[in-house]
DNA sequence: TTGAAAGCGCTAACAG
DNA sequence: CTGTTAGCGCTTTCAA
């Protein structure tokens, strides 16, 4: 039992002030940038805190200031592979920058199974962070319930499912499910089939109400056998594309609910023969990096990322500084075009 | 300023203590689960914690204990996205499985450029953690140097360029690569290329040194048209693969340093219209899942990540409970074989 | 502008 | 087995 916490032997601001020869209570005004400081009072301490090379322990700042300068973006996600997502990375990215200049900390949780998510919960309970964002694509998750109760600000990435009053952003997804549909119908296709995300995600259900209600407009039916469930991943794109073309062999265009399936559904499309676009037009969503670099390359719908990491932060902040109104924020959504549809 | 640290009006030990009827040290003795205490004793808190919630904070504790009970797990990358990378995922579950039933929480710090790593650096130091995982494939990294002179435990994931007396795990790149490529002439393949990692990860490095030896072995040489350097990624692997087939026309094998990579490979030779393994056999590395839904799955050399993760998070403990020693760790790599080779 | 003193919530001797 | 006491390292009144 050595180690840290104060690591062994870290100097104190104790120290600090005998080495500078002034108070403690003038050493923690200097560390903390209070005006009320002679220049050289100041000067003398920043000497001693280089010559010791003294940092301060936050933990005990934080026992009495009750702040700790540090959220918690917390990645809830059993059942998919959230953590090779790229999509997930980049709302790591996102939040890391929004608060790249600030004093903020931001730490990464993961909780995949009802034991870590169990285990993050008391992490945050326990007092180690000002607030928390969280992505928890599933519905059956324990975190929210758990963080609300705690009385830790929170910011969900989501529409949660149960009416629960608590702040988050969403992309418009079904505004994007439409935006898709109607893009092939506008280029003359009629069977067009989908595949959805996991309908015990929001997301998934949202983009699928959104291809149904773009059909209607049409005066088009989102018939069963045009439908088929997919789970998010490459893999379950091509399955689900496989059964779209073995229930509708004569289908000119789909709707994938997410770019890892829409590759995994081109995979398949060429694997039977068909030529996309020409044959078969394929809308993806979410604009991943594969959407790009994949043959031919994938239409698809974009989230504004950068615009919804800021809100969760923003949001996230005023919540921290006492603000304590629930805030919801839905942002649209935008075809990037490219040419496989 | 409302908020958490001890969440307001979060109750404390002494409130416990006092609706309980005991001293508050008796309190901590039975949240401590200390054998020291009546049953009566022990009943009349574990009540009084229920009915006031009561969640005792952890900064306050690890002022006094001087640990965390948190470790570090960092993910210092700036090129590549490790983010999205499958691989690093692997090594984020087994460092929490391997945590699971022990009460030390994992939190991941994202480093990806500088102005980030410097603020994973004071996070560490300023005591929020017993000890860091450092995941740095980069040589021209500043946290293991920050790290080290923190005095805060620290074991890298990977051999560290410079000869630092520093833990380490890894994984005997250069014999997977030997593996793979004496794979390759064991099916009499003559002509075997590689796409390299980037040549300032070490791992990319100690697989290319592999493949060499293992060509010498059998008295042929590394030709430099047979040597192209990637940089990990699919897109990477497949500019790389296009480059040697125009170099050596009449390749007809492959060491692919990262799966990833050799899917990219497998792309540009499907585009060529070699036939694999028929033609041109291919061997990846890393065992990544794309290895085995990509067409032809792909045999590859794996590292044994669970057992790595294992060592690494044991090697972590022992330091954090005072043992000084450096230790160090070679993991054997194993081929994977499947169709595509 | 400065220092002395009183805690933040908790653990850990030390008596009893 | 239990309570009292003394801090952990820091911030923050309050006087001076």
């Amino acid at each position: 039992m050595t180690s840290t916490g104060g690591r062994i032997g870290s100097p104190t601001l104790d120290e600090v002030a005998e080495l500078a020869g002034v108070s403690r209570a003038t050493v923690s005004r200097v560390v903390n940038d209070s005006p009320r400081v002679s220049p050289e009072a100041r000067e003398a301490v920043l000497q001693a805190v280089e010559q010791l090379r003294y940092v301060p322990n936050r933990l005990a700042r934080s026992l009495v200031t009750r702040r700790t300068d540090t959220i918690a973006l917390v990645l809830s996600e059993s059942k998919t592979q959230i953590f090779s997502d790229p999509f997930f990375a980049s709302i790591v990215r996102g939040v890391s920058a929004a608060l790249a200049d600030t004093e903020l900390n931001v730490v990464l949780l993961a909780a995949r199974d009802e034991r870590e998510q169990e285990k993050a919960g008391r992490y945050v309970r326990q007092g180690h962070v000002d607030g928390v964002i969280l992505m928890s694509m599933h519905n059956d998750d324990l975190l929210p319930e758990i963080v609300a109760e705690a009385h830790v600000p929170l910011v969900l990435f989501g529409r949660p499912q149960n009416g629960r009053a608590v702040s988050f952003v969403d992309a418009d997804n079904a505004g994007g499910g439409a935006l898709a549909t109607r893009h092939l119908l506008g280029q003359g296709r009629a069977r067009i089939g989908t595949v959805t995300g996991r309908h015990d995600m929001n997301a998934g259900l949202d983009r699928f109400s959104g291809y149904r209600t773009a059909l209607e407009e049409a005066g088009l039916q989102a018939r069963g056998e045009l439908c088929v469930e997919g789970d998010f991943t490459e893999a379950g794109g091509a399955r689900g594309m496989a059964r779209l073309l073995e229930q509708v062999p004569d289908l000119d265009a789909v709707f994938v609910a997410s770019d890892p399936m829409a590759v995994g559904a081109l995979r398949t499309l060429h694997a039977a023969g068909r030529r996309v676009p020409e044959d078969v037009a394929v809308v993806g969503f979410d604009d991943a990096p594969i959407a790009r670099e994949c043959d031919p390359p994938l239409t698809t719908v974009a989230q504004p990322l950068a615009e919804m990491t800021r809100h969760m932060t923003d949001m996230l902040l005023r919540q921290i500084d006492g603000d304590p109104d629930v805030e919801v924020r839905v942002c649209e959504t935008h075809l990037v075009r490219r040419a496989s549809a």
